[in-house]
DNA sequence: TCTGGGGTCCTATAGCCT
DNA sequence: TCTGAGGCTATAGGACCC
């Protein structure tokens, strides 16, 4: 399941006159400052205007859309309420992420077409919202099923269905195949899924490595044995800003540091975990990016040993052109004991 | 001309040890 | 003493996802 446009549809009705104008959610909202588009409304998309895109480059497209600033909390807070409506139907469900949700529903006795139409009746009826729907065999199918008939699709597929409607589709169309993928694919002339099937595992493999390769191999042919994650503890945390305009002077670089640092530890302390590794990462006007790691003794969640390893990470970067991002990460997260 | 912020997972390499 | 083969850990970078 997942939802449409969500971070537009959910600013849209609290300010319902917006209807029917493009409308595109990124970044403070203001498209002359740094900052990429997180969602577009679909009438902003007949403009161009897609996810990721610099706000900059949105305006260009359309001057005339109305941009808004990004607001987590509203958008937590519908997450919560459909994500409550899947919980009641079935408990077996998987997080993956603030829009979407897996949930297995192999034990319901009922037709996968009417669990479909209650899903979406129940989200909407809780949340005012529309969403699509996928049901499959198998999460990686399903998943490319939801998006088939967006928005307020309804798709159910089989593994029947596999040669007819999924291998036509272009191969970026697959979970996992990203701008790279694609280009790369595209240089084995590879444009679908379906020829993408047609590949032998050992290119794959000879190309894109063991894991990724044997992904590939299997998920063009819709096999997918991969378990519903119904609990998840992270693995890191992490703090990065965006300057406004890109900083020569060290002095702002140290101070932003140190509060992002204080800023990461708050939030490892209030989720009760400990961190054994740090890495400040930074990335320059080029847009050249590095990171710099470093291993504790051991774990901890204090201030000063987190703090005093992110500056020794930020004395090994060699600062020789201006800086546009600075970011600090906690790593190999453990949870604190209860004292 | 532009290119956010929060994550995950994979790969390559280097150093160390057996 | 030299040369490898592996395994393990730490580190750096890259691709991808929402």
């Amino acid at each position: 399941m997942d939802m449409d446009a969500f971070f537009a549809a959910v600013e849209l009705k609290r300010h319902p006159e917006l209807k029917g104008k493009p409308l595109v959610i990124g970044g403070r909202g203001d498209p002359t400052q740094r900052g990429v588009v997180s969602t577009a409304s679909y009438e902003a998309r007949k403009f161009g205007i897609h996810s990721a895109m610099p706000l900059r480059t949105a305006y260009r497209l359309c001057p005339e859309a109305i941009f808004l600033a990004v607001d987590f909390e509203a958008y937590e807070c519908e997450s919560l309420k459909f994500k409550a409506v899947l919980k009641k139907i079935t408990p077996i469900m998987e997080d993956a992420g603030i829009d979407e949700v897996f949930s297995d529903i192999t034990e319901l006795h009922e037709s996968s077409e009417a669990i479909a139409r209650r899903i979406k009746t129940e989200i909407r009826a809780a949340t005012g919202l529309s969403c699509s729907v996928g049901i499959a065999p198998n999460k990686l199918l399903a998943k490319i099923a939801s998006d088939l008939n967006k928005p307020d699709g309804l798709a159910i597929l089989t593994e029947q269905d596999i040669a007819t409607k999924i291998w036509p589709l272009p191969a970026r169309k697959l979970p996992g195949v990203g701008p790279k993928t694609e280009e790369r694919l595209r240089g084995m002339g590879i444009e679908t899924i379906g020829d993408l099937a047609k590949m032998p595992l050992n290119a794959l493999v000879n190309r894109f490595g063991p894991a990724h390769g044997n992904y590939l191999c299997l998920a063009a042919h819709g096999i997918d044995e991969s378990p519903l994650i119904t609990h998840w503890e992270p693995k890191s945390s992490s703090r990065e800003m965006t300057f406004p305009y890109d900083i020569s002077d060290r002095r702002i670089l140290l101070k932003t540091l140190k509060e992002l640092t204080a800023e990461v530890v708050d939030h490892l302390r209030s989720e009760a975990y400990r961190c054994r590794t740090v890495t400040v990462k930074i990335r320059f006007s080029d847009f050249e990016t590095h990171t710099r790691e470093k291993t504790l003794e051991r774990p901890t969640d204090q201030l000063q040993p987190i703090e005093s390893a992110a500056l020794t990470c930020f004395s090994r970067l060699v600062l020789k052109k201006r800086v546009r991002l600075l970011g600090v990460r906690l790593g190999d997260l453990s949870k604190s004991e209860a004292d």
